[in-house]
DNA sequence: TGCCTTACTGTGCACGTTCACAGAAGTATT
DNA sequence: AATACTTCTGTGAACGTGCACAGTAAGGCA
């Protein structure tokens, strides 16, 4: 049994292809009389458009392809992720819209997205968690309009983005600790070729000054293990520190593990203070205090970036959402 | 500036479209010399196949839809979906199919699932979390081939899929309690719509057998909080209970927490187990004993069904992993 | 020589839609 | 009464591809 066609619905209606056409697209010369003859019709029949036929002929896909750049392993390890899909294929579906996820973790997978985006096979490109230096971004070139959530390192006037203040939150937590009475305060940072890795130690650094040593920092990689060991290497540089902050909770789970190793009690001999509010920071001995980042909204303001793009907007501006603290127990 | 087509690839090629769209489709009627001359004028042109022109006569629409039918708040708190997700991706695009996400919370989405799928623009159905009852099942009907990762209860025989051996899972936790010596096993289960709330529930029981008494059987719905009240629950109705074990890591971080309300130890007074081997079994404290399910295979057993049954395979059984009993500190 | 098979190539059509255009019917304006 | 404008409708063409079919050339075999 054949699927119905617009020239189906056409006849059922008494109409032509033409009319439903100008119904199904939103024209607005339709006469009340063809209007509701052709909506009958419609779900007399169960006709759905055929997408690819529509394609063919507008030059548009009706799809948004997110790009993960992130390395497996990481995958989704970020709450970030979940959050930004959920409302993604809300908000695209409002548009009829649908969401396509491609990996781009190696050089064959970047290939095939470019392959992919470049030949016409989507509306709008959502970049998550690019590197900086990732030549992905350069070999999208001039293809459909692209948006990240969270900056491109080194594109920030190029691909327009939504992002938290993550100068504000790592400023946050540090004067807190300072307000606290913590005098020698360390701080485990994440990659630093990623936004959340560069800004949140400037934020550190523009409240703690000259006393932000090199010595008091240690890099992590976000994952746990990272904390970890980057929590130990502090230990080691500089035993007599008193507060440690961290760019996410994982790390920070990392943390708590290596400081109760070390025998030093949360948070009265150090105190600790994470990142992200994720799912993590309450299940820890004690409860971290963390930095939330607006997740949803700004999910929402990515996306609203990308659709005003598609849209036909030009210069859009990045949009930068506020952070607020979170007190546990941890600090 | 035009995108090159089939067309122009045949003219540079100095050959004809068939000669073309043959090479592209692997035929094997074309000769060498065609071969490379093809070759070089598409690599010359930048040419990429219109997927939405092929689509329109082959009736194929080259992509896979995943369905969500988690409610939003819990989505992605398991680590099974983003281990999906990227299985899905990588096997799906060496055919050359690309994953469209659609959620599939409440009616309304639903509907326009349904209606997406019986109109066509899917050559394949991978249902994810679907619970017991879901009119969604239902709705899809003969379209296209539909496979689940894990069972879909009440459609066991419908849906082909591949899950966890859950109930050798509870087995194993629970065989391990009593080896142990524990002798007041309790439970928290997951929600009983789901299979891994069912089938943990009775591989809990089939080692307990009278001993598995209601009053040390709480229920919680996956989430943290529910953890911490089941278990509060649990130590109000049975205060002698030294063992606990519950249906996921997440639960058991908030089952945790309320043992340490009540001023229990773990292991000491109370063991405690989870499910998932979840980056959570790692922050809490102590960490978790769990019971890992593989969750690649898994995956990768769904792809490898759904990509059968578009082959036009039929008849498949369900696919059944073993799991592993991963012993931490907290058992 | 004639015929069959194998290897390869080109052509017309159909897939289902949107869009530009032409035109009809009704209403307002001159 | 003629004209212009608004509202609405139908029609042909085009989008880029795969497939069925027809056709060609070369080689093997009787």
């Amino acid at each position: 049994m054949k699927r119905p066609t617009i020239h189906d619905v056409a006849a059922a209606a008494g109409v032509s292809r033409g009319t439903v056409s100008r119904l199904l697209n939103g024209d607005k010369y339709v006469s009340p009389a063809a209007r509701v003859a052709i909506e009958r019709a419609i779900s007399e029949t169960g006709y759905v458009v055929n997408r690819a036929a529509r394609s063919l002929v507008t030059q548009r896909t009706g799809s948004v392809v997110m790009v993960l750049s992130e390395p497996y392993e990481k995958l989704f390890e970020d709450p970030n992720y979940s959050t930004l899909i959920r409302v993604a294929i809300k908000m695209l579906a409002e548009r009829d819209l649908s969401l396509v996820m491609m990996l781009a973790g190696d050089a064959a997978e970047r290939e095939r997205v470019v392959r992919y985006v470049r030949g016409g096979h989507a509306d709008g490109v959502l970049l998550v968690s690019t590197h900086a230096g990732d030549p992905l971004v350069e070999a999208l070139g001039s293809g459909p309009p692209a948006v990240s959530c969270g900056a491109v390192i080194g594109h920030e006037n190029v691909i327009p983005y939504a992002a938290a203040d993550e100068r504000l939150g790592a400023r946050q937590m540090t004067e807190y600790f300072v307000d606290q009475g913590r005098r020698r305060i360390a701080m485990i940072t994440g990659p630093m070729d990623t936004p959340g890795g560069i800004q949140r130690l400037e934020g550190f650094a523009e409240v703690l000054g000259r006393r932000a040593t090199s010595k008091l920092i240690a890099h992590g990689d976000w994952t746990r293990a990272s904390g970890e060991r980057a929590m130990a290497e502090l230990l080691e540089r500089a035993p007599d520190i008193d507060a440690v902050f961290v760019a996410s909770d994982l790390m920070a789970a990392g943390a708590l593990a290596a400081l109760r190793a070390a025998g030093r009690g949360v948070p009265g001999d150090v105190a600790v203070g994470g990142f992200d509010d994720s799912s993590v920071a309450l299940s820890t001995h004690p409860p971290l205090t963390t930095v939330r980042q607006p997740l949803t909204e700004m999910a929402q303001e990515t996306i609203r970036l990308l659709l005003a793009l598609i849209d036909g907007a030009g210069g859009l501006e990045p949009v930068i959402l506020p952070t607020e603290l979170v007190i546990r127990e941890s600090a």
